[in-house]
DNA sequence: TATTGTTATACTCTATAACTATA
DNA sequence: TATAGTTATAGAGTATAACAATA
């Protein structure tokens, strides 16, 4: 071990170092795939809640119902999703999956259980509790408004320097 | 506390809401300056590193010359960038901050602190360890080289299930 | 011959605004 | 009047490929 005192500065940084590799392993997978991520996460969260319309899943992705359009058009055109015709609402469509969908999200879950165990499966009882009490002690903080202040306060480039 | 038996699943869960929450809290910086993440990150790395050739910041940002150059453009057009010659490659440009761009990153630098004690700044030196040590697991068993067998082995979407 | 950065072209994600059909 | 989804248009990030200048 480095050091015995760490600062919360190199707490940080390793949160910060996480998140980067986290995120360069799902791009990683889905270059492997033929698909994008927003595309991912609609096949991902379908896959999880069952079909949906596009304005739940514009509030979901937190992107405009434009945006929606133009993914499941995406996805339609892969043969991975179908619009079917809502039951009770005649303006709304339900984003389905179709077999292959199906089996996209499937086996996505099957590789996350396995990354599960891959990055967790070797901690006992008390440290995986330790590591989950970390994680939860980020988010709340994050989740706290005066994070929020925090963020925004620091923020140089609204304005010019200049008058 | 809700359960005393936690899976690795909640585990990963809790790390994937984190890195969410994470990124979204930088997205919400970003909107609030008139930087984009791809050029905020240019100036972010040449504020802690110095000034660094395009090639360089292609390889820090893992993307292609093509697209620096066109971040380069932009951030120049801003006032954040100069491109400097290179002293001794006159094939090589240096990017370079200008005081504007000097003023954003240290912003960014007292912001980066200040987000740090918030998220940190209540644990006790036990907990701020043991949160680091399990950030530090995480990190290691991200680049362990079994971690890309298991996200590449399940990926569907490569070839259509059909002949 | 290899490397640095550029021009040319194309795809994806995203947004705003105006529109249609339905509630 | 409000809501679900679409068309139209535009900006940003990214990539590949071909090219110029330099090493």
């Amino acid at each position: 071990m480095k050091s015995l005192h760490y600062s919360v500065d190199d707490a940080l940084e390793r949160l910060f170092e996480v998140t980067g590799v986290l995120t360069d392993a799902m791009s990683h997978v889905l270059d492997a795939s033929t698909l994008t991520p927003a595309r991912a996460e609609i096949i991902w969260r379908i896959g999880r809640q069952g079909p949906m319309t596009q304005r739940q899943l514009s509030a979901a992705l937190r992107c405009t119902p434009r945006n929606v359009t133009g993914l499941v058009d995406a996805l339609e055109g892969m043969g991975l999703v179908t619009r079917e015709p809502h039951p009770t609402d005649r303006r709304a469509t339900l984003v389905t999956l179709t077999d292959q969908g199906g089996e996209t999200a499937r086996d996505w879950g099957a590789g996350y259980r396995q990354l599960a165990r891959h990055l967790f499966g070797d901690l006992d009882a008390g440290a995986l509790a330790s590591a989950i009490a970390a994680l939860e002690h980020i988010l709340e903080r994050l989740r706290d408004p005066a994070a929020d202040r925090i963020r925004t306060d620091n923020v140089v480039g609204r304005e010019p320097s200049g008058p």
